[in-house]
This record gives C-alpha cells, structure tokens and sequence, in this order.
DNA sequence: TCCAAACCCTTGGATGTCCTAGTATATTGC
DNA sequence: GCAATATACTAGGACATCCAAGGGTTTGGA
C-alpha cells in the first residue's frame, strides 16, 4: 500500500466544486467519487486473497454463484443477469474456470441455444475454500462499523432498485 | 438497461450466506457486493455522458485534476497518487489526451526524471464542458436522498482514512 | 408450413487496471 | 567523487469489461 496523502483527496475535489459555484452538486459528486474509490480498495483486498486460489473476483463470482444453484448447473445467460455482467464477461470467465478444470460445459437439454455451465469436484471444493477465506479476511474484517453495514445497504439497495436491478 | 430482475440478487446471496451458517458476516458481505455493484451501475452512467466528448473516465479525472491545478500542470507522480490509480494507468491516460490534443508532456525544470502534463486551451475548454454535463446529468440526479449521501461520505470516508488512503 | 424476428453464445477489438521489468536521473553514503 | 540505493516513467503482459458483429437455434405470425 502507498503512503497515505496527507490530505483526502475526495474531500479537497468536493471545495474545488464549491469554490467553482457548484455547491449545489458538490456532495453527490463527493460521495459517488468515494463509491467509486472504496470499490477499488475492496476489489485489490479481494483479489490479494483469492490469488492464492488461483482465482480473480469475476472467476470467484461466478464459482459461488453455481455453487449456491441447486444443481450446481447454470445456463449462462441465466449466469450473465444474475451478476449482472455482460455475456461476454461469463463466457471469458467460463473459459478460464474451465481450462483451470474447475466448470465444464455442457448442452441444454432441450434448448440448443443454451450451454450449460456445471460445477465439477473440484470447483465445488476450492469454492468453499476460496469462500472461507473471504470470510474471515475480508468480510469478518470489512472496517465498517455493524450501523454503517445497515445503512450501505439500505442506501445501495434503494439506488440499485432505482437504477433498474431488480424490481421487488 | 437489461429487465429488472424479479429479486435483489445481492439480498438472494446474503440469504444463502445465512443458509450455510455464515450469518455473522453475511450483512458486510452483502454491504461489500453491492458497493461492487452500485460502482459498476455509476460508472456505466458517467461513460455514457462523457462518450460525446471522447472522454472516457479515467481521461476525464486526469483532466479535471488538471484543470484545480494553478498552473494547468503537474508531475505525472502527483498525478497517480491524487488519483490513487497505478503509475502504469496515468501513462495509458496521458498517450490517449496528448493523442487527442487535449494535454502535453513537458519536462520537469530541476529533476530530468519527473515529466509534467500540462493542459492545452482544448483540453482545458472540454474539461469545463464535460464538467458541466457530469453535473447536471450525474450529480444532480444520483439518485441519493440528501441525508443519504452525507452518510456515505461519513462512512466511505471513515472507511478509506483505515485503509490507508489519507492520514488527516 | 415457413420465413422473419428473437434469443444465445462466441469472436474480435477497444479500454482500463495492475504487475513486473527495464532505462534514466537523483540522492545518499562512504 | 563515486558507487549503491531510491525515484520516475514507460514497455509488455495478464485480466476484466463493454460493444459490435456473426453463426446457430427457436419461436411466432403470415
């Protein structure tokens, strides 16, 4: 990690927007900023824990996901709307988890559009692992305190109905 | 925009986290997803108003950077750690705006190993432009309720000082 | 019945991010 | 003063994401 700025640099960004006469539109803009900046601290957090399992978050999502089906099988597309990735993000991810031996392919059966992602043996087993890990070093460790945890999802859940993700 | 999904995929996978005994870090795992998810939706939406400026995001915080800066310039050091992006990512940025005019390398005056990007009038011109479409499309509709975004630059500010972002 | 429209997946291309190295310039220490 | 160390930038490679386009399969209306 680098050394820290002696100043926030969200903060200083949002009186520049004050200075300029944009007050009006100066803490939306702070606060997306911050959005934006916790992903990237999270997601590098992520990944420097899922490295040693040979996985990316994508890989992990996606492992996880079928994981939780039932029988461990997922039409991709059904795959690319419950992440909410474009298509070609699983079909490169599938690739990989694949060539790793870890999903396989496998024809719908009835539909021949649709290809079937399976979960093998072994990427059953190396997602729980992979889970485990992220529970105690990532998720048991998140620097939010347990309020703030209730409020990010409260304050994202709206924003993400609003945008579109889900409508329940 | 893709269909609405009929439930909230995140509140699905906080539900199997409880499911598999987990519970105790089901919400901040939850709370981690969705600020993934909301960065993705944001992000999405600040590209689609800045294609019609040939800026992408990353262009388009190198630029406005920029722009604060009294002189117009800086080293491309200070560049990277403001926007706390990896050296690498400032180099790709500042091929594509001198490319598109928009920003010039010069040489630091003391220290030969420091380069400086400066603004040209045209980028200076487009910053304030792109500026200005962020505002009123992006910032002034985010989509958060007032109170909420002061509780996100209070949480996500807490949360990036711990992570090593900034001392103050 | 049969062809057009819709749907599913993949390929190829553009971007951005990071990491690892390599080159050049500064600074430090002996 | 000179060698060793540190700093600044860039080149090349791995990944992920999206978009546009293409080929195969299904569905639905004339």
């Amino acid at each position: 990690m680098a050394t820290p700025l002696p100043r926030d640099p969200i903060a200083d960004a949002r009186l520049n927007w004050e200075r300029h006469g944009w007050s009006d539109v100066a803490a939306p803009m702070a606060a997306i900023t911050a959005i934006m900046r916790t992903q990237q601290l999270l997601l590098a957090r992520i990944e420097g824990v899922l490295k040693p399992f040979g996985l990316t978050f994508a890989r992990y999502e996606l492992l996880a996901l079928l994981s939780f089906a039932r029988s461990g099988a997922l039409p991709m597309n059904k795959a690319s709307a419950l992440l909410q990735v474009h298509p070609t993000s699983v079909t490169n991810a599938v690739d990989r988890l694949q060539q790793a031996g870890l999903v396989l392919r496998s024809p719908h059966p009835t539909d021949g559009r649709t290809t079937l992602i399976e979960l093998t043996p072994e990427g059953r087993t190396l997602a729980k692992r992979a889970t485990a890990a992220l529970n105690t070093e990532v998720f048991a460790q998140s620097g939010f305190a347990e309020q703030d945890v209730d409020q990010l999802i409260r304050i994202l859940g709206t924003f993400r109905r609003n945008a579109g993700d889900f409508s329940e």
